[in-house]
DNA sequence: CTGTTAGCGCATTCAG
DNA sequence: CTGAATGCGCTAACAG
């Protein structure tokens, strides 16, 4: 900057006041300016004006896995955002480990992000609050936690935003769905027992069957692993055991796809046998056959919610900046016709 | 940090000293320090720190799209060792668009990253070497750039590294593997004509057709976005036009199952009537009914090499640290049998 | 083993 | 409209 300044004969100050289009400066000297820059090819340096300036211009992301579908959705849209607002986007993959996901969260404290996006945080509520007291602002996607909790030392934490999809709403559309298609024996493949998600769509499973007058038969819900084999096997389990079930709702497209080829093992066919419903609508759901019916949830969408009211509250909104719940729709495809 | 040295009584210095394991410390007073610094919660600066030493311990990543599988997978490679190694990741997604692509190196420039990893850049090669000489080490991903090129101001830019998969080899194992099955009408659906990885392959298709002793059909080689419906669209095309064909190689695996879907619309059984070939082996070939043929192309082990390769070259290592050519593997599944 | 003196490259006062 | 002084929080090179 020395060197733009010595030959342009003007000061440090003149140099940093045209970069930034600050103050005042004569078009004649801004212009010559920018011009020695451009010759010298300078580059100001984002860490000594962030030093200076208290802020980065950066956020972190904290994912649990970027190669899964539904992260690289969201971080795809909070790098979009991101973009056009001039923000840098700092990746941090917790790789599904909550001890990394904690130290991460240092990490982008020491690298003081202006921000933060948590996504679907592994962390126990204690230590996920912990953690994000190290932050001015977060915003919270498909997790929530309790605004305004005090830490073990009597402080005050920052009450998080958050985006995230109505799951009950989901599940209600899509056993609703189900249910005016005729079916009386909707089964739940409802994913690891301690997903948040999918208990919420559980809940709302379970009060639509009851809102439609039909009994909850514990019977036909079974947990699996939220992949593809998972659901394969679960299904191969279930559909035996309760062959009186006439579709089924999935805890997302992955177990849905599983229960696609258990079908094909069991020789049952879909949706003559058994219709299914998915959950999530990832690409890949149009491509199996038959295509999956399923509820869509907006991940791009959501990252781009996230990322734009982590800006508003970082330039101190007060209001509408707290929650945005997502609405998914229910997409009808073959295999629920 | 003045706050931690005033309590533990002792300099900035000791404190420093004791942050970075450096220098001779007492014992005592190092523990002491540490004492200082969890009470205080002390975190230190990393800018600071980068605008002192030179370095932000971090490194630029530009991908044409996260969302991507290929990509995505790149991503999360890279992500896992530059955690492991103490780097951070800034998360660059072009979109797709060349400007914005260019627009990136700028601003990687401007955090000031030690180094920068680009993958499968839509840059000309032109532009590419400008954006790359403004660091001092870059690693490319999926593509390459002569090295020791002069740029029009006749300076010397520093060679990238790059780490790549071998297209050519990747197409020979398909094709061979069609020949030995007894095919010997084999297409070619080969993407973009634009596409690097897809030439390669081309040029790989055509001389193991040759080596085999059967003639080069230009008819049986038709181009397509690389994408499902792209796929989907020439193969239509395609099997009406050339009914000879009794099987196909594809550029990818979504054009592939753009394929499948064809050929479900046609009647044609796969794979007794056509059998499909993918490229790539993303989670969902093995997904698809029936599941993809498919030369697997290692992402997640492609970004992790492009991270040590570049760790390495930060490292000022000077050999064995130019280039590396990853091999395809060929993996059978019911698709071509 | 420990402290002192200088910057790193910029932005923010306040004076001209 | 422009410039000089001061500090952001830390490390590196020297001195004790």
């Amino acid at each position: 900057m020395s060197d733009v300044a010595r030959s342009a004969g003007v000061s440090l100050m003149t140099v940093s006041r045209v970069i930034n289009n600050k103050g005042d400066v004569s078009p004649e000297t801004r212009e010559r300016v920018r011009q020695v820059i451009e010759d010298l090819e300078y580059r100001p340096s984002g860490i000594a004006r962030s030093l200076a300036t208290q802020q980065t211009k950066t956020i972190g992301l904290v994912v649990p896995d970027v190669s899964n579908p539904y992260f690289s959705g969201i971080a795809h849209g909070v790098a979009e955002i991101a973009y056009a607002e001039g923000l840098s986007v700092l990746l941090c993959d917790s790789e599904e480990n909550p001890e990394r996901e904690f130290r991460l969260y240092q990490v982008l404290e020491e690298k003081r992000v202006d921000g933060v996006i948590s996504c679907a945080s592994r962390l126990a509520a204690e230590d996920l609050q912990q953690a994000l007291s190290w932050h001015s602002e977060v915003v919270l996607v498909n997790r929530m936690l309790e605004a305004g909790n005090r830490n073990d030392k009597g402080l005050h934490l920052a009450s998080a935003g958050y985006v995230i999809s109505d799951d009950f709403e989901g599940a209600r559309l899509a056993v609703n769905y189900l249910l005016r298609r005729g079916h009386t024996c909707i089964g739940y493949l409802a994913g690891p027992p301690q997903s948040y998600g999918g208990r919420r769509r559980l809940i709302g499973y379970q009060e639509t069957i009851l809102a439609a007058g039909l009994p909850l038969n514990p019977k036909i819900i079974y947990h699996c692993p939220p992949t593809v084999e998972g659901g394969h096997a679960q299904a191969v389990e279930l559909l035996q055991c309760q062959p009186d079930i006439t579709a089924l709702f999935c805890f997302n497209d992955m177990t849905a796809i599983g229960v696609l080829r258990a079908c094909a093992d069991l020789g049952r066919r879909v949706p003559e046998d058994l219709a299914i419903v998915g959950y999530d609508d990832i690409p890949m759901a149009t491509w199996v056959a038959p295509a999956l019916t399923t509820c869509n949830v907006p991940f791009h969408e959501m990252g781009r919610l996230a990322t734009q009211m982590l800006i508003e509250r970082l330039q101190g909104c007060d209001e509408d900046c707290h929650e945005n719940i997502v609405q998914p729709r229910l997409v009808v495809r073959a295999s629920a016709p």
